[in-house]
DNA sequence: GTTACCAAAATTGGCGCCAATTTAGGATAC
DNA sequence: GTATCCTAAATTGGCGCCAATTTTGGTAAC
């Protein structure tokens, strides 16, 4: 088992417990497959309780982990065809609302986005992994914010953390965290110059993190 | 305030209090607005105080009840725009995953199809509101299940909750009751016929609850 | 040496009490 | 007669205790 002791972070003294244990999920602190017991979390972050079974009990609702009554709650192992559903979810949402968000795009939109593509890219260097989970999910929320489908922005965020461990131990690798980067600034590109079906391309290969987006550029110059 | 008299369903005494509540949210029993004071869900439900907190937690994770801290917890207001966006949102999945379902339909899942839509309208003659709400409910989820996906498929009957008293209260006129039921039947009729097309209008229509079936070329057109 | 059983330690989870905050009603002052 | 303040009732919500279940370690029997 993973060591847990009491790291006193007095500044996130003040922070939700919920959030506190889904960053550590996230962020790989709390691996898949870990048992969370209640005592060791209730010295860990410092808290009641209560408010650790509040916390577990809002986790097992998403997903994130699982309860098995009288065993305890473990982070959930990583399972390849939900996190292929998953992929494909977002697919499905995020290109269906690409010519939304081109029409509605402005200049301000634009060099807002331009902005965000360059703080993660500086987190790539300088930054936490939580601080650049962080980045890169403030992105990805301001270009789905084009869609003006508020609910659409929160539910993407809401089964984007449903494939905890993947995404985030793939970051490990640099060469794929550049690449990440590089999409981003892509992305703003294609929006730019009213690119739909360009904008689609790399929003489907960006999430499955395959390698063709090629031909983005070439129909870049239509519109 | 509505009326919270301890009803002593002794049958749905075992199940889940998250659930009672949930149903009578969904049924309309509590209405939009209403503040659920713990100790009337208490004697209403026969519970505990914790179970009745972790049941309004959970729902206002859910986002069906709203947390007013040191004041409690009252059923969500309609929102039209919410309502719509969560229309939008279930457009785009439903009928994004209509060719696979055309593509993995068999005779034998057609005719389960076909026996749901037949419970379907069983449920308008004799049946509670309720019962009418689950025989839906599972129309649709076995329609979608043909896409393979059970993420989705979980994913839009969360979604669909989200919009609680809106469609419930539309069930209310008979006429839209009626066509619905008609409508299940000539999704299976199009998924039976292998009509992609077909089944997409008829999906769209459907969510949307307008009349025309007829050109709806775009997927996601917003107001 | 291995297996089965039993007991002790640990962990989960149900439940109720009490403090803090809010709300409503009444009394008093203007 | 009306507005304001103050008090009392009601409601929320934090917290800890204890019973029930599971796990683990040791011992004895085969």
């Amino acid at each position: 088992m993973t060591e847990m002791q009491d790291v006193s972070e007095t500044a996130a003294k003040e922070r939700d417990v919920t959030d506190l244990v889904l960053e550590d999920i996230l962020t790989g602190v709390l691996p898949a497959g870990t048992w969370l017991k209640q005592i060791d979390l209730e010295k860990r972050y410092d808290c009641t309780r209560p408010e650790v079974r509040r916390a577990l009990d809002r986790l097992s609702q998403k997903r994130l982990v699982e309860h098995v009554p009288n065993r305890g709650y473990h982070v959930y192992l990583p399972d390849g065809r939900r996190a292929q559903e998953v992929s494909d979810i977002r697919v499905i949402l995020e290109t269906a609302v690409a010519d939304l968000m081109v029409e509605r795009a402005t200049p301000e939109s634009i060099a807002k986005l331009r902005q965000l593509a360059r703080h993660f890219d500086q987190m790539t260097m300088v930054g936490t992994v939580l601080e650049h989970y962080e980045a890169n999910l403030a992105f990805h929320r301001e270009l789905l914010l084009l869609s003006g489908n508020h609910e659409l922005v929160d539910l993407v965020s809401e089964i984007r953390q449903r494939t905890s461990s993947a995404p985030v131990s793939q970051w490990r690798t640099r060469a794929r965290v550049e690449r990440s980067a590089r999409e981003h600034h892509m992305m703003v590109d294609a929006l730019e110059a009213r690119d739909v079906a360009g904008l689609k391309r790399l929003i489907e290969a960006h999430i499955r993190q395959t390698g063709d987006a090629a031909p983005a550029e070439g129909v870049a110059r239509q519109a």
